[in-house]
Order: C-alpha cells, then sequence, then structure tokens
DNA sequence: GCCAACGTTGGC
DNA sequence: GCCAACGTTGGC
C-alpha cells in the first residue's frame, strides 16, 4: 500500500501569457521560472501542503483571447518565500506580510514542453474532462488538482498531434 | 467593459 | 462570529 504522502500528484496552474506564458518559460534559464504571484490561501496551501518535486504540471493560460491548456511542466522546488510580496513595485506586494513570517510561498516550476493550445471550449466539451476542477462552476483558484484519470486523457489523448 | 462568483476585510 | 461592503478573477 503507497502511504498518501508519497502519491504522486498533477495540477493545473493558471499562468497569464502576457505575463509568463508557455514560450517563456521554455526559454528561461533551465526552463524554469518561479510561480510568484499566488495571493490565495487556498492555491498555497496547495503548493505547501500536496505539492511535490516532480509533480505534473499543466501549463494553463489565463484571461487571454485564447484561453486553455498550453503545455507540460513539473515541479521543480520546494517551497519558499515569494520575494514579491515584499517588492513594493510588484503588483503582488503585501503590506500585510510580515517579513520574518512570510504569508506567500513561491516554487519553482520546469516546462517540460509546449503542446498544441486545448481550448477551454474543447475542454468544455470534452466529456471526460467535467468532473475537472477547473472547469467546475464559480472555480477561480489559480492552482487546482487534477486526477491521475484527467492527467492521462489529457497527455496521452489530447495533446498529442 | 461587463458581471457572476467567490474571497477578504472590518465594524459590530 | 456574523455579514455587508468591497475587491478580485477570469471568461465572455
Amino acid at each position: 500500500m503507497t502511504h498518501p504522502s508519497t502519491a504522486r500528484h498533477h495540477w493545473l496552474m493558471k499562468s497569464e501569457p502576457g505575463e509568463c506564458s508557455i514560450d517563456d518559460a521554455l526559454q528561461a534559464p533551465g526552463a524554469t521560472v518561479a510561480w510568484t504571484g499566488v495571493r490565495n490561501y487556498q492555491a498555497r496551501n496547495f503548493m505547501r501542503d500536496a505539492m511535490q518535486v516532480g509533480d505534473g504540471v499543466l501549463f494553463y493560460h489565463s484571461s487571454c483571447p485564447e484561453p486553455g491548456i498550453a503545455g507540460i511542466a513539473r515541479v521543480a522546488s520546494d517551497t519558499r518565500p515569494d520575494p514579491t510580496q515584499f517588492d513594493p513595485s510588484s503588483p503582488y506586494f503585501d503590506p500585510k506580510s510580515p517579513a520574518d513570517k512570510p504569508r506567500w510561498l513561491l516554487r519553482d516550476v520546469q516546462a517540460l514542453k509546449k503542446t498544441r493550445l486545448i481550448g477551454l471550449p474543447e475542454m468544455r466539451a470534452t466529456p471526460e474532462l467535467t468532473d475537472m476542477v477547473v472547469l467546475q462552476r464559480g472555480s477561480r483558484l489559480s492552482i487546482t488538482p487534477v486526477s491521475e484519470a484527467h492527467w492521462r486523457f489529457i497527455t496521452e489523448k489530447m495533446a498529442g498531434r
């Protein structure tokens, strides 16, 4: 029996392509970017408590003309404080975050490959994906868990070609 | 730009 | 602890 803490998880992580697209991530040193700007406790807790280095990530483009899954990535580091919370010039500045007890965390994410754009309308039209957390009514979380079945269906049946 | 849905804040 | 007001997200 596999211990739960060692079970591999999968995630969908939203990024605005105007800020960091899958192409930007692939061109970064080591194809790795710091996932800055998470300012929601539930999303932070996913990163802190459930993510593990090596977990698979669906790299999702949001707030753009064609929202959808744009690539595959992996969790590449443990959590560390998100430096943008202490930067007054950053849009992610949080004046209430204590310097000695940072409120917001990030992980490094390594882009592995760009896929064809699996658009949100296509995702919604795919019966196998109707239970995905990101597709539920009112879902706004920038980081959501992805089941093994959804991960396999997307990466094996949809991302190719 | 609109607005539904959800999260956070702060007075009480 | 309640909850109204306000802010944010993100698709459209």
